[in-house]
RNA sequence: GGCUGGAUGGCAGAGUGGUUAUGCAGCGGACUGCAACUCCGUGUACGCCGGUUCGAUUCCGACUCCAGCCUCCA
């Protein structure tokens, strides 16, 4: 198997440090507000990733953290006029609700930074009695970012490219302006924790390298997260932990490619955002999954709503297929499977793998009219694949017939209609027969004609 | 300025040193009363200029353009 490792900017062949386990950490989100649709595509790319490494027989150890203590948590809060723990289980939430429509499987653990402040502490501690942090006089502790000698190798970047202080405030009480802050201390009236040197908080980075540590052990298989936590947080996450441990952290790391609207990166700071639960409002959730799986996770995308009509449409053709057929596991050509697995073996190649599961759909519906014998076990292939990404788990029927709720006639008058345009049809009279095809086209019902009778379903995308 | 990626047919989007990606749309045919669904067939696509090679969209170099990171952001 082969996974693009961004320390070494080229696709390695995929070893676990323990033998059929894997120990895999994301970075998760800041619970401040809703997710968008950028972070949809992070959870659904590690989704993916964990069930076929599941689904390939590891034993998967998944973990994705939840920061829950930062500056934009405590300015949110007094904006709302709400405490943090009222702001942040909201958010919590909301983040769970939005992924479980999403079809996006729990990580196994979630760790809280609040829930481990003591973690923090005493690894900051170490850092400090090895020289790599010191305590400013203001009670901030600072990384010292010189002292560590691989510090840019996740970036490629070289310390004295890069222009300190060119976009920040340079920071009087910090030895050198690279230098990053390990623990903050609180202003007067904000959420605090005691420490050595300060009642405060942590910093952003110190939280992932104690929890990923606490959870996983000095070094594990996997990090992951979204294209903008490159820099400088995980070159950050790298410089605190291999400095506490003094082994290497991390094997190999997982970068999503980032979503952009109009060219441009989706992103809290910019305000064009889409949240997820905003487009769930009007579109199927499978359809956004299915439209973050048909590209690679590691390309940008370009959100647009057009895409998801389309997408919507495209994945109608599998649910056209799956219907009517009674999936049963049966003898099937191997070559469906093998095809499925050489692309997601090659860094998860979703797009590759569904182009795959499309040739297995033409074939399902070449069996269902000329060798129906063989039908069932390619829809079993076909719906077996495809929970591997999380996909085709819905009644093709309801998926095909989804929104029908909101139209002004019932099922029973559609049955009616259909049944008037069959006596229409009995009697020649073709007329009438397009006329009330033509009525319900209106509506955006779409009639399906086949030997068995009539069916119906809603106009895609 | 430094560092990463990318540029594929009408659109979306994989991939490959010489042979069909795939989906949508289009065109022709089958099925149908006509359609829809479905099936069969159908496209001299690889930013630009050089180089390597018997042969490059695929490798190498220059160039142009696009995006990301260098500040919080998935």
């Amino acid at each position: 198997m082969q996974i693009y490792n961004t320390l070494t900017r080229r696709k390695e062949t995929f070893t676990p440090i323990e033998p059929g386990k894997i120990r895999m950490y994301v970075c998760g989100i800041t619970v401040y507000d809703y997710c968008h649709i950028g972070h949809a595509r992070v959870m659904v790319a590690f989704d993916v990733i964990t069930r076929y490494l599941r689904a390939r027989g590891f034993d998967v150890n998944y973990v994705r953290n939840i920061t829950d203590i930062d500056d934009k948590i405590l300015k949110r809060a007094d904006e709302n006029g709400e405490t943090i723990a009222s702001l942040t289980e909201r958010m919590i939430d909301a983040m769970h609700e939005d992924e479980d429509r999403l079809g996006v499987l729990r990580p196994d653990r979630e760790p809280r930074a609040t829930a481990h402040i003591d973690d923090i502490v005493a690894m900051i501690a170490t850092l400090i009695d090895k020289g790599f942090a010191y305590a400013a006089d203001n009670g901030d502790v600072y990384y010292r970012v010189r002292k560590f000698e691989g510090y840019g190798k996740l970036n490629n970047r070289d310390l004295d490219d890069m222009r300190a202080g060119a976009r920040v405030e340079i920071d009087e009480h910090k030895e050198d302006p690279l230098d990053f802050v390990l623990w903050k201390a609180a202003k007067p009236g904000e959420a605090s924790w005691s420490s050595p040197w300060s009642a405060g908080r942590p910093g952003w980075h110190i939280e992932c390298s104690a929890m990923s540590t606490c959870c996983l052990g000095d070094t594990f298989d996997i990090h992951g997260g979204g294209p903008d936590l490159t820099f400088p947080h995980h070159e950050n996450e790298i410089a605190q932990s291999e400095a506490a441990t003094g082994k290497p952290y991390v094997n190999t790391w997982m970068h999503a490619g980032a979503v952009r609207v109009d060219q441009q990166k989706m992103s809290k700071s910019l305000g064009n955002f889409f949240t997820i639960r905003d487009v769930l409002e009007v579109h199927d959730p499978e359809v956004v999954r299915y439209l973050l799986l048909a590209s690679h996770y590691r390309s940008p995308i370009n959100y647009a709503p057009d895409a998801l009509d389309e997408a919507r449409h495209t994945l109608s053709r599998f649910y056209n297929a799956l219907e009517g057929v009674d999936a049963a596991r049966g003898e099937i050509d191997a070559r469906f499977n093998e095809r499925f697995v050489a692309a997601m073996d090659d860094d998860f190649n979703t797009a590759e793998a569904l182009a795959g599961l499309f040739e297995l759909a033409r074939e399902l519906n070449r069996a269902k009219k000329e060798t129906p014998e063989l039908a069932p076990a390619l829809a079993f292939e076909l719906k077996r694949l495809g929970a591997i990404l999380g996909l085709f788990a819905q009644n093709p029927t309801a998926f095909l017939k989804a929104g029908a709720e909101a139209l002004p006639i019932s099922e029973d008058e559609i049955q009616a209609r259909i049944a008037a345009r069959a006596e229409a049809k009995k009697a020649r009279d073709f007329a009438e027969a397009d006329r009330i095809r033509d009525e319900l086209a209106a509506l955006g019902i779409v009639l399906k004609d086949s030997r068995e009778g009539t069916t119906w379903v809603l106009e895609q995308g």
